[in-house]
DNA sequence: CTGAAAGCGCTTACAG
DNA sequence: CTGAAAGCGCTTACAG
């Protein structure tokens, strides 16, 4: 490895000072354009490398956001944290990505790294039982964040998320005009306010019918493929036999559809199935999947531009209005037929 | 924001210098037991922050290791990721992900990234038609690299991936052995060397077969669900109808197997389809996924302890071995059925 | 076992 | 338009 190259490397080498050249790095008009272009030609030409360290040291700004959610890999988180690079790449912000996995000690080791690093903001679906003051202290050390998708009470930071209540009041009516009476609830958790949410809005709607809400026809836990795959068979066990699944999200309905055909019956048309998100692999599934829009690319959009307003010291309001959802009807929904 | 505690802050609270301070924090046996602890407790109580950009201004060292992929979201570098992470956790690494999408001006944005915040080193599996000439310029500027899943000729770095031409020859010896002498390619590009290697060991084995090779046999391109799900048009038109896919992944063959079952046909009856990659996912679909084990947990297991292996200056062997695929039969594959 | 001082590579007033 | 100098918050020889 070559000497290191530094500012001052450049400034000894055309006789400017490193004021100058940092000036003229940064494309300052307070550089002639002569100078300008004389420095900007010999750093590329040497391989100067700008240290981000020492400059962040010196600014206290970093150019670094956090983004921590449940699960980057899961295609529901995936989708917004695409349209979140979209956003940020376009203000030239480095992202961090972590995982918690519903973990709050991960949570917090990755908080504690941002604040090592310095970095300028953070983007988050806080873990189960985040308290308000995990996220209070961070925005004490410098650290503003914005919520997506899960709120924390008391926390004060916007939150970016879809109508949850709504969302699935939509599908538990959809299922209830073609006929469906006996129709349950499979996966999610009451743990956090997104999983009461939409539990509530399935209650809400049954009721708003006339129709019975068992208990027993909550099926919590399954938030995957595997986990609604595992859950069929007990779904298909449940008395009273349900004609349809109003599921906690499309992972959940598809690996349920998986598990119902492997059990023999027909996804779709022995049982009706509604997912929620209407992932991009909705529309693949077979039978193609009924499920709710839950706005995935605009809560990523609307976080990341918030978070960058916060840091350029602008306020942005607690209150956000909600994502509205849409029912997306395909395949996977049909009129009820009796069970044997 | 309360006043920035620093070193100082603690040092001068406690009447003694930021060396000792420094040291007493970071468990140096330099420091009396009793000083390091009541130094420890009272930088817990005041709550101080430590940090790294300091840190790694003076040392160099800055902790961080960056990991570029096609994209984080693919199930196959997600399980390659999560194996990484578990790796570098053990070892306090904070690591940066970025997807590169196979555009080289974002890899090289990233590797620039890294080298201006000091990463310690990256993890990469390179964007089609990258240059040896910009790993060995990331090297020679104190960024060592490790290569996954894809090679790069002249690099000289170390590569971890499985040897994909045996695997691809395992999948379609499996569907000779069943009788099918008609099989098709599908998905995969020539562009990357894992493109090149697998449909090498697709064509070894059919020619050891004696079966003929037909170029339109190869319906190329797909890499994802929603690929291999629009290319079971292209596939089921294909002339002489192959009896079988080989397919270049597990995505490709789950949407290929849902595109099939929307034209009607039974996968896995009227048509086998062999997958690669032994995603999760395998075996939740339906009908279960007969595919090659392509060692993504070990991929990433390996790649990351041999990047922490050159961060501790230990010599990492340039020819690592191909880790050895294995075929998993399921329910995807049977005997040739005549289609008319 | 502890402290004083230099230095990592930038940027930012300030002066000219 | 340009330069000299201080300082961001650490760590590391070096001295005691």
């Amino acid at each position: 490895m070559a000497q290191k190259i530094k500012l001052s490397t450049i400034a000894d080498a055309l006789g400017v000072s490193t004021a100058t050249v940092s000036l003229a790095l940064r494309d300052s008009p307070l550089v002639a354009g002569s100078t300008r272009e004389k420095i900007k030609e010999h750093a590329r030409e040497i391989g100067y490398i700008y240290n981000r360290r020492a400059a962040s040291l010196r600014t206290s700004r970093s150019g670094i956001v956090g983004v921590v959610v449940h699960d980057i890999m899961n295609p529901f988180y995936a989708e917004i944290l695409r349209s979140i690079e979209h956003e940020l790449d376009r203000s030239r912000q480095t992202f961090l990505l972590s995982n918690h996995y519903d973990q709050l000690d991960k949570q917090r080791t990755f908080i504690d790294t941002l604040l090592q690093l310095g970095a300028d903001g953070v983007i988050m679906s806080p873990a189960i039982d985040t308290p308000a003051s995990d996220i209070i202290m961070a925005e004490e050390n410098g650290l503003p964040a914005v919520l997506i998708a899960r709120d924390v009470d008391g926390a004060h930071v916007p939150v970016f998320r879809g109508d949850d209540a709504y969302g699935t009041a939509l599908a538990t009516n959809h299922l209830i005009s073609l006929g469906h009476k006996r129709i349950a609830m499979v996966g999610g958790t009451d743990q956090t306010s997104t999983g009461r949410d939409r539990y509530q809005g399935y209650v809400n709607a049954m009721e708003a019918a006339g129709l019975e809400v068992m208990p027993s026809w909550r099926v919590p836990g399954p938030r995957t493929k595997q986990g609604g795959f595992e859950a069929a068979a007990q779904f298909l066990a449940l008395k009273d036999k349900p004609t349809a699944a109003c599921c906690w999200n499309d992972l959940v309905a598809i690996g349920l559809m998986n598990g119902i055909a492997r059990a023999g019956l027909v996804p779709g048309v022995d049982i009706s199935v509604t997912g929620y998100d209407d992932l991009e692999e909705a529309q693949i599934a077979t039978p193609a999947l009924t499920t709710v829009w839950n706005g995935q690319r605009e809560v990523g959009r609307r976080a990341a531009s918030a978070l960058l307003d916060k840091l350029n010291g602008q306020t942005v309001r607690l209150s956000q209005e909600l994502i509205k959802p849409e029912l997306h009807v395909r395949q996977s929904t049909g009129r009820p037929v009796e069970r044997v």
